[in-house]
Order: C-alpha cells, then structure tokens, then sequence
DNA sequence: TTTAGCTCAATTTTT
DNA sequence: TTGAGCTAAA
C-alpha cells in the first residue's frame, strides 16, 4: 500500500471511517476517540485522494466553535485558508462549506430570498427578542398573561419548532386549554414576526426545511451542491435538523446518499432543548443499508477514569453497543470526598487546588470545576476570590446580551430595518428621553389600527411626531427629535464604516454621558464593554476590508452593518482579538453541559447528590429516561478528565435557603469501590464511616475486577505504618483488602476506612 | 416618569 | 436565598 500522510496518522477504526465515502455511514465515536480527526481527515481524504471538488462538501456542527475547528484543521491539512467570503456575492466554490446548522441555513435563505417571505434585509431575534414580541401578541389577542405566561406560550412555541411543526398543523378541538391559546400565539406570532423582517433560531432551520421540501428544483440544486454531508453531534440533533438533512440526503435525483454522521448517544444531554436521541438510534433503520463504525479507542483519559466511565454508563438501558477502552496509563484512583457542607465543599476543592498546584507541574488552567447548576458557582467563587487564585466562568452572560451592547445592537438593528418594530421599541426611550408607557402604549394602538405594510411601530411614530393631537405637543416634539436622529443615522449609514456610524450613536444619543453622569461600579464597567465594543467593530471591519482595494472599501459600507448584525446573533462571543488581554491560566468553573467537548488535566465533580445530581423536579415522580439523561452528564463529566477526577457530595446544602440533608449521588454507587478512595470530612472529629447503602449494582453484576485496582498498592496506616495491599475481597462499599505490614504482619480492614491513606 | 417595595419562581443553553 | 419583573407611591 502507498503511503499516504493523511491516513497514517489515524487509528484503524478511524481510517476506515474516513475511507468509507460512499452511501450513508454512522460514526458512533466515544468521548475523546478523535471525532474531530477522524472528520476533519475524511474532508481533507475526499478533495485531495478522491478528487471531490471542495464545495460538494458540507460539514455541519452545533457551535461555531466546533465548526472553527474543523475549518482551522481541514484547512492546516490541505493547507488552504478559508476566506469567510462574507459577501456571498460570488458563487460558493474552491473550499468546503463548513459551518453550523445556523449558518448554513442562513445562506440558503439568503440565496433563496424571494421564497421567503421577507421584504427587505431581515434582522434575527434572539430569545428575550422573541420573548417581547410575544408579550406583545399576547396582548394583542388579549390573553390574561397570568393564566399564560408569555414565557411558557414561547417555550411551546420554540417546542413545536424544534419539530419544525407549523401552526395549522395544530388541531385545536383536540388540545387543552393552553394548546388552544399557544396555537392562536404561534399563528399571530408568526405573522408580526415575519411584519417586523424578522426570524427567530428556530424558523431559521424551520423555513429552510420547508423551502427545501416545497420545491423540488431547489431542492435538487442543493442535493447536487452537497454531495458529502457530515454532521457533527448527531445524538443532539432535533426533528427539524433530521428532517432538513433529510431534505438534502435523500438522493432521490440519483444522488449517492452520502451523509456522514457522527455522534455519541452516551453523551446526548440536550432533550429538554430538542434533541431526539431516536435520531442516533435510529440511522440505520432510516436509512437502510447504513455502514457503522465504532470508535471506541480513548486517547484522553487514564484507565481508571475510563472504567469508572464505562460502569456508570452501562447502567443506561437506552444505548448502542460500544464499550470504550485506552491504552493510557492506569492512573490514580478516583478521590471521592463527603464534606459537611456546601461552604466546606468549597473549601476543600479550593485546598487541594492549592496542594495540587504547589507541587510545581501544574498551573491553576489545569484545574476545572464542574457543577449541575449555576448557583452552584456561588461558594466556589467566594474561596478562589478570598485566596486570590485565578479563575473564570465559562458560559455565563454572553457578551452580546448584555444589556448596554444589546442597545447598541438594537439601534443597528432598527437603522437597517426601521420595520422591526421590537428592536425600536427597545431604543425609543435608552437613554431616558421622556417617552413613557402611556406614549408606547398610544404608539402600539395606533400601529394596530394601520393597515398592511404600514402597520408597524416606525410609521406609527412617524405619524404621532407629525400629529401633536395623537400624544401631546410636547411629545410629540420628543418623537419626532427621535425620529430625526434615526433617519439621520440611515441618511449616513452607508458612508460611513462601523466604527463611525458607532461614535454617531452615541454621541447623538449621548449613552455614554449618561452612563458617567451615573458614576456607579456598574456604569462604568458598561463603559468599558462599549469600549470593547468599538474595538471589536474595528478588527471586523479590518478583517472584511483590509483585502480589498481601498477604493472599493466605501462601497461596501452599505452591506458592512447586515454583515456584522449577523454574526453577532449567531456568535455568543467575539472572537479572541488583539484586544482582549491574556488574564494566564486560571481555574475554569462551569456547569456540567458546558463542560462537553473540553478536557481537563484535573476535574472536580462537585455536588454529586440526589436531587441535585441526578435533578429530580420535586412535583412528577422521576422517570427512568430522565435519570439516564443525568447519567449520560455524568458520563460527560467523567470522560473530561486526563490525570485526576475528584467526586464530591455534601451531607447537607441549603437550597433556596433551607436546609436540605443530602443522600450521596446514585452514580457514586455505580463506580466500583475498587477504583477511588473515599474520605469523610463531614465529621472530621469521628472516625471516618460511610453511609451504608443498599445492595449496589455490583452485588447482582458479575463485577470480576472490582478490587483490581487497588491491589498492589502502599500505603501509610497511622497505627501500622506502611503497608502493601496484597488481596482484595466483595464489592461496592464493601470491599474488604488485605493488608502486609513491614512490621505487623497482615491484617483485613474495609477498603473505605483505610483507602484515604493510599500514599 | 421614575423608584421603591413586593411577589413569585427557581436545572441544564446554543444558535 | 436570590433575582427579576411588576404594581403602587413620589
């Protein structure tokens, strides 16, 4: 055979998925078996052997930073660059079309403008966005918002868009009352979000779908684009996803079906936000003849971290058939510690971060804490802060929502689509302008007494500044100095660059002087966030300019702001610039689904308790496929681990300010007792002890190798010295090892009681 | 029109 | 317990 780079570095499973192009294949790879090499090779596989042409191939994702990956990686093999060819004016060819199901939607729509039902550039509404537009339908329809909580009507909504289901599709006379009002609210809504030149994230996939399937010389375009698809995270995908890859899969023009997909159903944890794990489990039987290929070499974590991983997962009914392994070093044990309390919790992760860190190798980026809920983060931030070690949150408030860059966005938003009655609403009195609610309310009513194309808040208020006898003469003198300055700011718009007509906002509407003149902690580091800003719309500004000809940099002003409005929807965070300055390493604290996809040197899980971790929702008895979810998190959690993993549980937590006693965590049961030592500090004057459980899994499993992995260790017994464990004996909690000393001889003890002296 | 007190709810989150 | 969001007073 010839030697080839590409799949030299792979490992035999991996080769063979990457070579398998043809027809549809299902990749079910294992946490840290190389996916992403395994995908990124196989795109690189088919240009440069197979001589596939480059745009033939599509490669979706869920986040743009996995899709950042891929592109980078693809482009490091083939050693191409991918220019974000934002202005896709040009035909879509010379490098793969990698993005994420968003983006790719995006463009098709974008494409496909005149069968969407847009009448000029479209702006997208996140979710406090579409949260306001349908507190306003509510209204409108006159539904008693307490009865109907505009939020649960948008959680039905986003719902049945996650099962690309349309309004009409509901059938009332079958449905209770709050079905009755959501399909009144999701038709309405519909309507006035499409008025407003608007589309949510859900529609985004929801209307490609649909243009796809109602017209099948699209369609067929689309199938001949993409003749390779790849999904990355299959098990997370929605009815909508599966149905639009179906739409571009389906080879029914005597296309060739070749859709990759790949996944892992053991780290599915996203149903509650619409992922179908039947999607996964189900390839092959949706599409017939499917090839599987299983990665299940782990390349991360040590061997005892992996079977701990593997027992606790095989506990899950609804899996496939695939067992994970590693060739890496056995390890240490796994640390499990019972604490007091959630306040000692903290403190002892805190503490052994410090020991840890002390002993030279390791530095604080080396360390991650992992937590069910956010308010978990609380008492470990208080710790780190009180001994100045360096930490971040990953995934908290994103940069785009906060509140002063979302005004800012929100008057960009209205400049390009005066239409979009939401985001002008948002601006019309930030900063205060003496425009209140009753005005707003005027406003609204005389926007529903307008007819067609007219009946939108900007001709509304257009009229009411014209029309003293709408308002009053003093508002109506307000409204229309507001009106003024927004058709000033699209007067200039188009000569100016970003980062100008930026400075024209707010000194126009003078934001930044409000914020001073408020002079708190808060103002002020909202003024910083819009500094940040203004240096994030220069690097874009440079990155889409700086190749062009500077005589052809004007021109582009005009499409500059839809460009950029874009991507600060679909982006949760800019991209790393210049700008931002390295803080060096710090401990990384966040919950355990923005934990998926990392990997840490040392990982603590913290608050391993029922009710906590598995959550259990207190009013519906818990049900066996929630709980596997949960474990599922574990098992996520679990496999980020390199080196170390420390598992902790408290005896007691005050949640929403009671005190609640705690049972220690079910999946702590599911780990065999022979891979961690545990301590308990929650009584440090007594003895240590354990709770005593219930017969664990391992008393009806055959369990060979339960106490494998402590015999042949040493260690320090405080009354008989040093020791080596020389047999092994029962299961779970009640491992009994035997033990050689130097000087005493042998004796038994419970594993429990002396695994804390390991040395 | 703004602000202070009150109620009410309360996993997980990317696009 | 915390916080966000909303109704009654300045």
């Amino acid at each position: 055979m010839v030697f080839d780079p590409i799949l030299a570095a792979l490992n035999e499973r991996q080769a063979e998925a990457v070579q398998r192009t043809a027809g549809p294949l299902i990749v079910l790879a294992g946490a840290g078996s190389g996916k992403t090499k395994m995908l990124t090779s196989r795109i690189a596989y088919l240009i440069d052997r197979c001589d596939v042409p480059a745009h033939h191939i599509l490669a979706v994702t869920f986040t743009n930073k996995a899709a950042g990956e891929m592109k980078d990686r693809v482009g490091r093999i083939l050693k191409i660059g991918f220019g974000s060819d934002p202005w896709s004016s040009g035909p879509w060819m010379g490098t793969p079309e990698i993005g994420t199901f968003h983006s790719v939607c995006l463009r098709i729509l974008r494409r496909e403008g005149v069968l969407t039902p847009f009448s000029r550039p479209f702006v997208i509404y996140d979710d406090s966005d579409q949260l306001s537009l349908i507190k306003t339908v509510v209204e409108k329809l006159g539904i008693d918002d307490k009865q109907f909580s505009p939020k649960a009507l948008q959680a039905g909504i986003n719902g049945l868009k996650c099962d690309a289901i349309e309004p009409h599709e509901l059938r009332p006379e079958h449905h209770n009352l709050f079905d009755r009002q959501l399909k009144r609210v999701y038709e309405q809504y519909q309507k006035d979000l499409f008025a407003n030149n608007a589309i949510d994230f859900g529609e985004i996939l929801c209307m490609t779908y649909r243009i796809l399937r109602d017209h099948p010389d699209v369609r067929r375009r689309y199938q001949e684009r993409f003749r390779y698809i790849h999904v990355d995270e299959y098990q997370d995908t929605n009815r909508a996803q599966y149905l639009l890859l179906s739409m571009l899969a389906k080879a029914e023009f005597g296309g060739h079906q070749n859709i990759c997909v790949v996944g892992d159903e053991d780290q599915s944890i996203y149903k509650w936000r619409g992922a179908d794990i039947r999607n996964i489990l189900d390839f092959e039987r949706d599409y017939p003849g499917a090839q599987v290929v299983k990665l299940e070499q782990n390349y991360r974590s040590s061997q005892n971290i992996i079977r701990a991983a593997s027992q606790v997962i095989r506990n899950n009914s609804q899996r496939k058939d695939k067992t994970l392994f590693t060739e890496n070093e056995e390890g240490e044990l796994l640390r499990r510690f019972q604490v007091a309390d959630e306040r000692a919790e903290a403190e002892l992760v805190v503490s052994e971060i410090r020991r840890l860190s002390g002993e030279g190798s390791r530095n604080y980026g080396d360390f991650s804490i992992f937590y069910r809920t956010n308010a978990q983060s609380r008492q470990f931030e208080d710790v780190l802060r009180r001994e100045k070690i360096a930490y971040q949150i990953v995934g908290g408030l994103r940069f785009y929502d906060r509140k002063e860059i979302k005004d800012v966005l929100c008057y960009f938003k209205a400049i390009l689509n005066p239409t979009d009655s939401i985001s002008l609403k948002r601006i019309l009195n930030v900063p205060a302008r003496g425009i209140g609610k009753t005005t707003i309310d005027k406003l609204e009513e005389l926007q529903l007494r307008l007819e067609g194309a007219d009946s939108n808040l900007w001709s509304a208020l257009g009229m009411a500044a014209r029309d003293p006898s709408i308002t009053s003469a003093a508002t109506a003198r307000k409204l229309a100095a507001f009106v003024g300055m927004i058709e000033k700011f699209m007067l200039e718009q188009p000569r100016l660059r970003l980062s100008e007509l930026y400075h024209l906002v707010l000194d126009e509407t003078g934001y930044v002087r409000e914020l001073r003149k408020e002079g708190t902690d808060e103002a002020l580091a909202r003024i910083e966030n819009l500094e940040e800003f203004d240096t994030l719309l220069q690097e874009f500004e440079e990155d889409l300019l700086g190749p062009l000809p500077v005589e052809d940099q004007a021109a582009r002003f005009r499409e500059l702001l839809a460009i950029f409005l874009e991507q600060s929807a679909l982006v949760s965070e800019p991209e790393p610039g210049k700008a931002v300055q390295d803080l060096g390493p710090s401990v990384k604290l966040m919950t355990l689904h923005s934990s998926k996809g990392l990997e840490f040197p040392v990982v603590f899980l913290v608050g391993m308790e029922e009710g906590l971790f598995p959550s259990i929702k207190g009013w519906e008895p818990e049900s066996e496929e929630d709980i596997e979810e949960e474990r599922r998190l574990c098992y996520v959690g679990i496999t980020r681990a390199r080196e170390i993993l420390y598992l902790t549980h408290a005896t007691m937590r005050r949640i929403w300010g009671n005190f609640n006693y705690q049972e220690p965590a079910r999946f702590l049961d599911e780990i065999p007792g022979g891979l961690v030592t545990y301590r308990d500090l929650s009584r440090a004057a007594r003895p240590m002890a354990a709770p005593v459980r219930s017969a664990s899994y391992f008393d009806e499993h055959d369990q060979r190798d339960e106490g494998d992995s402590i015999e042949g260790r040493w260690l320090e017994h405080p009354e008989y010295g040093r020791g080596k464990i020389v047999a092994s004996e029962g299961s779970g909690m009640e491992i009994r090892v035997t033990i050689d000393f130097a000087g005493s001889g042998r004796r038994k003890f419970l594993w429990r009681y002396v695994s804390a002296y390991l040395r």
